[in-house]
Parts: structure tokens; C-alpha cells; sequence
DNA sequence: TATTGTTATACTCTATAACTATA
DNA sequence: TATAGTTATAGAGTATAACAATA
């Protein structure tokens, strides 16, 4: 890709989805914060998933994903069946309760999109809905094959090339 | 709007920008995190701002702008000057060094973005940029206009129309 | 020895509320 | 009395590291 592309641009809009975030958040009941709604939609999605599949799909460290999942087990959306294949694991499950929750979510979620972008035609919404899976997947495929170290952060001061004074 | 409009998978795909958010954070110097990121970068973009114009921009509480102005002036990146219109205010204003950071960190990202948009086409980076930024406009709007008191945030469990057992 | 998952700890971002100092 | 800004506190999301159980 050329170099001229407007990168700033980008990422001062992906700070931006900040403030969308944020306001879907404040409808979210206390007892279902966003985790919680993350761990539920895939299951919704994918079925019965294990731990580390779900993970995968949510693009977290498991540590993550474990405090998220014993949240909605608590409140018995999401039940942790044995895997029969391997003691270690187990199987995530999405209960009737669960499924009564995310409709409620997703309903009371769509009403404020309706409501936030009253203005939008389907078209766009559709283009930006696609635009952006297609964003996670270059960063999810890229991650994937080069990130396995870590990236070291170097140190910010040493500008000699930049030094406008 | 339509009814039928795809909200919910937009409402996925929102989540999902937060592994781009990470993944681009990763870069970051310990020094300068996201947060300070976005006030440098307003100020490049706006010039001179007030502690309440920065808010506005930012669109967090101003307690938060105030969290993240003292760390970026600890570090010397911006400059916090009286304002001789109201001595309650105070100018930021970002100092050579800031510029400096700034050019730094443009170019950390900007090497990233290309890295994991290697297979994009500049035109969608605009696409997906335009509509990024409408939507948040169109949070931002919403929220000027119809915020102001608090979302009350409603219990889950009454859910009689979608009991599903 | 390697892998699945959990837990302890620490850090960032955020909002609310209480506070100071001006207006 | 109202506004600009700061600070204290609390809550959510995340990553790293140490750990338990099983493969």
C-alpha cells in the first residue's frame, strides 16, 4: 500500500470508537457489563465453545476470559459442562437464562443504535459493520503469525532524526 | 431506519476494534500511553486548547482530560499556561518536545498500520475512516442533545415476552 | 514435560463526588 | 450561586506470572 495513506487519520478514529463504546455501555444492566455481553453473544454464536476456543474468538488472554465466564456462570447464563474428551477442559454452555439475557440485551442495544444513528441509511451501516470485521481480521491473522514473542516498547526520548528545535 | 438493519453484528464488530485498540497499544512507550496519545494529538490538531475544549474533544469526563494533561506535563510534552481571559482556566499548549513525541509515536503506528493493512487498499482506509468518524458524530450529537441527565440502567431479569423455556 | 484453566496482582481508562479557586 | 479544574475513590478490562490438575 502507498505510503501516503492517512494512518493518523485512522487511528484517531479507532480512539474515537471509544465514545460510541462507552455510550452503548451505560445501557448495560450492572450485573451484565460488556465482558459479560462478549462471552455470551459468541456463545450465542458459536455454540458450545471450550475456554481456550473461546478465547481464540475473543481475542484475549485467558485469564480474561476466565474472569468473564465465571461472571455469567455466577448468574447462571453460561454453565461449565466437563469435557468428556479431556479432564482439563470444559465445555462452555449457554443456558435458557443466558439466552433470555442477550435478547433483552440486543434489543435494548438495537433501540439505542436505531436511536443514535436515526440519520444512517442500511447501506453505510453495513459498509462500516464489514470495514470494520475486516479490520479485526487483518489484525487478528497478523497477530497470529507474527506476535508470538511480544513487542519490546522501546524508549521514547532518543529523536534525534525528529528534533525540530 | 429499516427495523431489520444487522445492529447486532455492528454492535460485534465494535467490540472487536478493541483488539486493534490493543494490539496498537502494545507499541506504546510505558511512558506514553493511550491516553496521553489522544491529548497530544488533539493539540497538534487544534492548537492552544482550554482544559474544557480538550474535554469536549475528547469526549471523556473532564476529570479524566485532567488526569491525562498532568501526565503528558510531567513530561514536559505540554505546557500548561494561565489564561489572562479567566484565572480559573489554563492554556495547554504543546512544547517542541511534545511535537517530537508525537512524530515518534505517528510513526511507530503508522509502520503497524501498514504492517497489518498490508493488503489494503488506501481507499477502503478512507471508507472505513469516514465512517468511523460519522459514527462517532453521530454518538456525539446524540449525546450533546439528549444525554444530559443519566441512562438508569434497568434490571435483566424481567424478561416475560422472551422467556424461551 | 506440556497444556488447560484459575487466581493473584498490577496497570490503564473511566466516571462520580468532593473540593479549591475563581467568576 | 455557578463554573474551571483538580483530586480521591471506585469499578471495569486487560496482561503477566504463579499455580493446580490433567495429558
Amino acid at each position: 500500500m502507498a505510503e501516503q495513506v492517512p494512518y493518523e487519520e485512522l487511528m484517531r478514529q479507532l480512539t474515537a470508537v471509544g465514545v460510541v463504546r462507552r455510550d452503548l455501555a451505560r445501557i448495560l444492566p450492572h450485573e451484565c457489563p460488556a465482558g459479560s455481553v462478549g462471552v455470551l453473544i459468541a456463545l450465542k454464536t458459536h455454540g458450545d465453545l471450550r475456554m481456550s476456543k473461546l478465547t481464540e474468538l475473543l481475542s484475549v488472554d485467558m485469564s480474561v476470559t476466565s474472569r468473564h465466564v465465571a461472571h455469567v456462570a455466577e448468574r447462571g447464563w453460561v454453565e461449565r459442562l466437563p469435557d468428556p474428551d479431556d479432564k482439563r477442559s470444559r465445555i462452555l454452555h449457554l443456558t435458557d437464562a443466558g439466552r433470555d439475557a442477550i435478547t433483552v440485551l440486543s434489543r435494548r442495544t438495537a433501540a439505542r443504535l436505531a436511536e443514535r444513528l436515526s440519520d444512517w441509511d442500511e447501506a453505510d451501516v453495513r459498509r462500516l459493520t464489514q470495514l470494520m470485521a475486516r479490520l479485526r481480521d487483518s489484525f487478528d491473522d497478523a497477530r497470529a503469525s507474527t506476535d508470538p514473542p511480544h513487542s519490546p516498547q522501546h524508549e521514547l526520548t532518543p529523536t534525534p532524526a525528529n528534533a525540530t528545535s
